[in-house]
DNA sequence: AGCATTACCATTTTT
DNA sequence: TGGTAATGCT
C-alpha cells in the first residue's frame, strides 16, 4: 500500500488525495508538481476510477507517457490499469476524436498537415491569388503563416494582429485576408487540418452534437490538465466544454512559467480557472525539491520584478551549495571554448546527461556545437532541426500516408515530386486526374514515367493487404531503398539508420492512423529516450519541465535574452523574463550565466560591444560570483559588482540593488500613475516604445535601431 | 515545364 | 548563415 500522507508534504498529500470538484494546483519551479500527479493518478486508479474515465493533458505526449508509467510502478503494475488514461497533447487528443467523428464540411479521409504541409498549401493559395508578385517586401510565406496563425490562436483578425505586432505590414491587411480565406477554403475542399484547424473543430463538433457532448463528458469524468498557464482561448474552452457537470477538473500549473504567449496562450485563462469553475479549491505548491539556496535566491530575485498574480515564496531545504557564476567571456567566440572547458571541467563531477547548455534561440548554439564537436564530447540538440522535418522521413511517410488515404494532397504532391521530370504543375494535374478517377490522364503518365507507374502499383498493392503498421513502413521502406541512394548518394547510410527506427517506432502502434498522427503532432527523436547519455543543448522552450545539475545559460545579452525580436509591446519583456526565470531554475546545484562583452554582428562589420542582458544587470551583486575573461584567456574575480555597460545612455543607479523595489499592484506595470506603456522620444534615440517603468524616474524604452535603453524621465518626451 | 544558377534577404520560441 | 524567390537556360 502507499503511504501518501509520508511520501507527499501536506500540500501535495492535499492535491493528491481530492479527486472530486474543481481544484487549481498553483506549482512552482521544481515543487514536485509531476510527483503529485502521479500519486494522484495512482490514487484514483485505487479507489476504483476506471482508467477510461481519466483524461489528462500534457504538454507533449512524452510527459503524460512518463506520469502513467511512474503511477503504473507506483502501484505495482506494468501499465495495467494505468495504461488505459487517454492522455497526450491537446492536438492528439483532438485529432483522436476528430477521426472517428469528422466534422460536417470535410469530404474524404481527413489528413493533418504539419507545418511543412501547411506552408506548402498556403503558398499555393499565394499564387493562385497571384498576390506578392514581384513585390519584395510582400512578407514570405513563412512570415505570413506565422500571422495567419497567431491571428487564429489568439482570435484576432489578421488586421488586428498586423496592428499590434507587425505595423510595418498594415497596409497588407487586404491580400492577407484574401489568402486567409482562400487557404481556409483550400483546406475544406480537401479535407485538410493544420494544428490550429484540430482544436477549432473539436470544438465545433462538440458545440454542434449535444450528444456526442453528453457521451464525452460521461466518458472523460476525471479531467487533469498540465501547464495550464500555457493553454489558448479555445483549449480553455474545450475544458470547460468537457469538464462542466461532473466539475473534477484539476489545472496544474504556474502563472510565473507561461512562455508560450507568442503562440497564442494565455496566462489569464490559469488566473480564470477560479471563475470557470465556481468553488475551485485552490493550492499552492511551495518548498522547491530542485535547486539548492543560492540558485533559488538567484531565481526568486527574477521574478522580484515582475507583476504576479499568484505570489509564491519559494523555499528549499537544500542549504548550501555553490553560489552561481555570471561569466562575462570576451565574445560570443571565446564564450564558446569557456562554455566547453566549464562542461568539461563538470564532467569530472557530473554525467554528461546532467549538465545542459540553454540557450534563447536555436541558431545560439552553433559556436558552442562547433567546440563540443572538435573536443568530441556527445551532445544532443533540442529544438533545432526534427527528426520529422528530414527529407528521407517525410518521403518514407508520405507513401504510407497514401496507403491509408490516397487522396492526401500534400503526401501525394510530394510523392509525385519524386519522379524525375515532374514538377508543381504536373502534380497537381495527376492529383486532379486522380480525384475525378480520370484513368487516362493517369495513363499516360504511367506510361511517360515508369517511375510513377511503379509507386501507384506499389500502392494499390499495399492497400490491397492488411499489414501491421511496422510491415508496412518495411515494405515502404523497401521499395524507397534505391530512391534513397540515388538521392543521397553521400550520406545514405546514415538516413537509412534513422529509418530503421522508424520501423522500430512503427512496432510499438496497432494502428496506422494512430502512428502517423503521432509522428505528424509530435516529434519522436525526443521521444525515443536516446540510450547514450549526452551534454543537453537546448532552447529554453524545449527544458521547459526537464532539470539538470548544471545548467549554463549563454547569450545573454540584449537583443538575444531577451530577443529583439519580443519587445514590441510590454508584455512581451515580462514573457522573456519568465522565460529566464523558466530556464534558470532548470539548475539544481550550478548555474552559469554567460554574458559575451562583445558579439558578432554581420552589419556591425563584425564584433560589436553588447549590454549585459537586463536580467543579468538586475540581479542584487551578492547573488552571485562575478568573473571576466582577460585577453590572456584567464579569468578574473570583479570584487567590485558595479554594472559595466557599453551604451551611453545608460543611467543606472548603483548596482547594490538600486531600483529594485518591486513592481506594485496589478494592471500592466501598475506604478503610480506613471505611463508603463505608449511610447516616447528622445533627442538621440529618436522614437521608441516604452517597455518599463524603472523607479523611480526611469523608462526602459525599446528604440528601433538601437535596442532596449533605460534612460532618466527627464531625457524623454512622453506621447 | 522543369531545373540550375544567382541574388538577395531576414533572422525566435512550437503543437 | 541559410533558405527563398526571381532569372535564365534546357
Amino acid at each position: 500500500m502507499i503511504d501518501y500522507k509520508k511520501e507527499l508534504n501536506a500540500a501535495q498529500y492535499e492535491a493528491a488525495t481530492t479527486l472530486e470538484g474543481p481544484m487549481l494546483v498553483i506549482a512552482g519551479a521544481g515543487s514536485g508538481k509531476t510527483r503529485t500527479v502521479v500519486y494522484r493518478l495512482a490514487n484514483m486508479v485505487q479507489q476504483g476510477i476506471a482508467a477510461s474515465n481519466i483524461l489528462l493533458l500534457t504538454f507533449t505526449r512524452k510527459a503524460a507517457q512518463e506520469m502513467q508509467h511512474r503511477a503504473a510502478q507506483l502501484l505495482g503494475q506494468s501499465a495495467g490499469m494505468v495504461g488505459g488514461v487517454q492522455g497526450g497533447t491537446f492536438h492528439a487528443f483532438a485529432y483522436s476524436i476528430l477521426r472517428m467523428h469528422k466534422p460536417q464540411g470535410y469530404e474524404g479521409d481527413l489528413s493533418v498537415m504539419d507545418s511543412a504541409d501547411a506552408a506548402g498549401a498556403l503558398k499555393h493559395c499565394k499564387d493562385t491569388l497571384g498576390l506578392g508578385k514581384g513585390d519584395r517586401s510582400f512578407p514570405k510565406t513563412q512570415t505570413v503563416m506565422g500571422l495567419l496563425s497567431k491571428a487564429r490562436n489568439k482570435e484576432l483578425t489578421v488586421e488586428d494582429v498586423l496592428r499590434r505586432e507587425a505595423f510595418h505590414l498594415a497596409s497588407y491587411a487586404g491580400d492577407l485576408t484574401r489568402i486567409s480565406d482562400t487557404y481556409r477554403a483550400f483546406k475544406r475542399r480537401h479535407a485538410l487540418m493544420d494544428y490550429d484547424d484540430l482544436l477549432f473543430e473539436l470544438e465545433r463538433l462538440l458545440q454542434s452534437d449535444a450528444d456526442l457532448l453528453a457521451y464525452y463528458r460521461d466518458r472523460f469524468r476525471y479531467i487533469m490538465v498540465d501547464e495550464f498557464q500555457d493553454t489558448n482561448l479555445v483549449q480553455a474552452r474545450l475544458v470547460r466544454l468537457l469538464g462542466s457537470g461532473h466539475n473534477n477538473v484539476m489545472a496544474v500549473g504556474d502563472d510565473a512559467q507561461s512562455i508560450y504567449a507568442f503562440r497564442g496562450a494565455n496566462v489569464q485563462n490559469i488566473l480564470d480557472f477560479p471563475d470557470m469553475f465556481p468553488g475551485t479549491r485552490i493550492i499552492k505548491l511551495e518548498e522547491n525539491y530542485r535547486s539548492v539556496q543560492p540558485v533559488l535566491d538567484l531565481t526568486n530575485a527574477i521574478l522580484d520584478d515582475a507583476p504576479q498574480a499568484f505570489r509564491k515564496k519559494l523555499f528549499t531545504r537544500r542549504e548550501g551549495g555553490p553560489t552561481p557564476h555570471v561569466l562575462r567571456p570576451l565574445s560570443d567566440l571565446t564564450q564558446a571554448s569557456m562554455v566547453t572547458s566549464k562542461i568539461t571541467e563538470l564532467l569530472r563531477t557530473y554525467p554528461p546527461d546532467e549538465i545542459a547548455v540553454l540557450f534563447r534561440a536555436g541558431y545560439q548554439s552553433y559556436h558552442v556545437e562547433m567546440q563540443l564537436g572538435k573536443l568530441g564530447v556527445k551532445f544532443k540538440k533540442y529544438g533545432g532541426v526534427r527528426y520529422s522535418d528530414a527529407a528521407h522521413v517525410k518521403d518514407v511517410l508520405s507513401y504510407i500516408r497514401l496507403v491509408v488515404n490516397p487522396l492526401d494532397l500534400p503526401a501525394f504532391q510530394r510523392m509525385a515530386s519524386l519522379v524525375k521530370g515532374i514538377g508543381a504543375k504536373t502534380c497537381l494535374k495527376l492529383y486532379d486526374a486522380a480525384q475525378k478517377a480520370d484513368r487516362s490522364v493517369l495513363k499516360k503518365a504511367c506510361a511517360r514515367f515508369p517511375d510513377l507507374q511503379h509507386d501507384l502499383d506499389m500502392l494499390d498493392a499495399l492497400r490491397a493487404k492488411p499489414l501491421t503498421p511496422a510491415g508496412l513502413t518495411q515494405a515502404v521502406i523497401e521499395h524507397y531503398q534505391p530512391r534513397l541512394e540515388a538521392n543521397y548518394p553521400d550520406d545514405y547510410p546514415r538516413r537509412q539508420h534513422g529509418l530503421e527506427q522508424l520501423v522500430q517506432i512503427a512496432a510499438s502502434y496497432n494502428d496506422v492512423d494512430l502512428m502517423l498522427s503521432d509522428l505528424c503532432l509530435e516529434d519522436p527523436a525526443t521521444d525515443k529516450g536516446e540510450d547514450i547519455s549526452a551534454v543537453t543543448l537546448s532552447t529554453v522552450h524545449s527544458a521547459k519541465g526537464l532539470e539538470w545539475s548544471a545548467v549554463l545559460l549563454i547569450d545573454l545579452v540584449e537583443d538575444r535574452f531577451p530577443s529583439r525580436h519580443a519587445l514590441n509591446k510590454a508584455e512581451d519583456f515580462e514573457e522573456e523574463r519568465r522565460l529566464m526565470y523558466v530556464a534558470c531554475t532548470r539548475a539544481r546545484d550550478y548555474l552559469a550565466l554567460f554574458v559575451p562583452a562583445t558579439i558578432y554582428d554581420r552589419s556591425g562589420g563584425g564584433n560589436t560591444p553588447a549590454n549585459p542582458s537586463p536580467f543579468v544587470r538586475d540581479l542584487p551583486a551578492h547573488l552571485y560570483e562575478d568573473w571576466r575573461e582577460n585577453f590572456t584567456g584567464t579569468l578574473t574575480r570583479r570584487q567590485d559588482a558595479r554594472p559595466v555597460t557599453v551604451s551611453a545612455a545608460r543611467t543606472s543607479g548603483p548596482a547594490s540593488g538600486g531600483g529594485r523595489q518591486a513592481e506594485q499592484g496589478g494592471g500592466a506595470l501598475g506604478n503610480g500613475g506613471r505611463p508603463a506603456s505608449g511610447y516616447c522620444t528622445h533627442k538621440i534615440f529618436g522614437r521608441g516604445k516604452i517597455i518599463q517603468h524603472v523607479p523611480p524616474d526611469k523608462y526602459r524604452v525599446n528604440f528601433p535601431g538601437f535596442g532596449l535603453k533605460v534612460i532618466m524621465a527627464q531625457y524623454l518626451t512622453l506621447e
